[in-house]
DNA sequence: GAAAAAATGTAAGAAAATTTTAAGAATTTT
DNA sequence: AAAATTCTTAAAATTTTCTTACATTTTTTC
């Protein structure tokens, strides 16, 4: 879990710092909103903790610019204790919490915690990249390969022949091409390779030899999964 | 319940202990920094009651010697009114509350009270934080594993492999991220040192070494936990 | 502060799994 | 039926992981 702190008094950033760190984040610090907004271009951020009152732009201020670039993590706003609760309101739009200073750390992890996992709890859902074909369920990350709920165990390059062929469904691909995309070399002659990996990929999808259901075998082409 | 009370003028830290021993809190007084590190070092407090100004160390150094340590328990700063807000601000950082003097007593009895049950909510939370993998506990905090209610030892490195293993339970972890995640370095070539790490975990774990339950090998691509 | 113990890192050979090769069999097209 | 292409099989080659022993570093103990 990456999180931005950003807070102008170098001791509340350090102190945030000390009881996240504690808790396996891993924290981009800064005292500035120029810094803040250079690890929110590069780094993928998983929540933020901005003050609202800082020097130059103000912490609502990098609240928009993260929600304009429609990044959806969760934003925490610390605010000091004095300004009146509308004005508040009005600047903790596109947060998710705000937390009043002087703060109990203990609270601020118990928030910060909260608004993860709501997070990843939405997110989850969404990120899992998986394809499904038929009773065949591919997925990515998990490099894992369902066959009607039962786990299929493929070899690095057998399930990347397999991934490119279902990124690639209904469509023919030579098995020079497939070559090349799996093995990112050039493709040499009377080279039977790509065969034996389709045939043993055919073997572990319990394919009918005769009339396979997911690999089809286009005369003179290639392959293709319909 | 275990109370610091740290006040350099004699009268207000006997008045903070009268009326908190009404209530039956153990208080351990002190009138000078010294006295109350050799406290904090020695008895399992439950809160704290510092006046920020006092001879030698102040009450900010105290709650920051507190915070450092990695003890959670609340901190309740005694400040002088005449003090100006932005700077009480500052220095109560880490806190949890401040009360200007002169106070009130019953008022600090009641935001002593009102303290202690924020404290003993919010932990009470934080104390779930374990990991259960069939026979298999992991206590993120306690920095301890179990088996089968049996303790594993596992040193430093052995307990991070095996709670970022955990912590991503059903994905693949390379040993390239492993390395990347646990050591906090670039992850150079022909390194096994995760793979003996994991050997040792796996040995402690009395797996078996033909058919790891719990950390497995996914060939070509790294390990996992179920 | 030195000695002992524990933890971590390294390297090399063994073991296991995967990948490639090659040659004959089967299938499809002409 | 002949030619072209694909399939099958098994063994050789390669890659990856495991195991082991020992060197080095760090921590603990006295």
């Amino acid at each position: 879990m990456n999180v931005l702190v950003l807070d102008d008094e170098k001791e509340i950033a350090d102190l945030v710092e000390l009881y996240l760190e504690n808790e396996n984040y891993t924290i981009y610090k800064c005292y500035t909103s120029e810094q803040a907004i250079k690890y929110i271009d590069t780094v993928k951020l998983d929540l933020a903790i901005l003050d609202i009152m800082i020097k130059g732009k103000n912490g609502f201020e990098i609240c928009k610019y993260i929600r304009d670039k429609n990044l959806t993590f969760p934003i925490i706003m610390l605010t000091a204790k004095i300004e009146d609760k509308d004005k508040i309101t009005g600047l903790t739009i596109g947060a998710d919490d705000y937390i009043t200073k002087p703060f109990n750390p203990l609270e601020l992890v118990a928030r910060v915690k909260a608004a993860a996992r709501r997070y990843t709890k939405y997110n989850d859902k969404n990120e899992e990249e998986k394809i499904y074909i038929d009773g065949l369920e591919i997925s990515k990350e998990k490099h894992k390969c369902l066959l009607y709920d039962e786990e299929i165990i493929l070899t690095p390059i057998e399930f990347d022949i397999l991934l490119y062929l279902a990124n690639n469904r209904g469509n023919v691909v030579s098995s020079e091409e497939l070559f090349e995309k799996v093995w990112k070399e050039k493709y040499l002659d009377n080279n039977n390779t790509v065969m034996v990996h389709i045939r043993r990929i055919r073997e572990k999808l319990k394919e009918d030899t005769r009339k396979p259901k997911y690999i089809k075998t286009v005369w003179g082409v290639g392959y293709k999964i319909e």
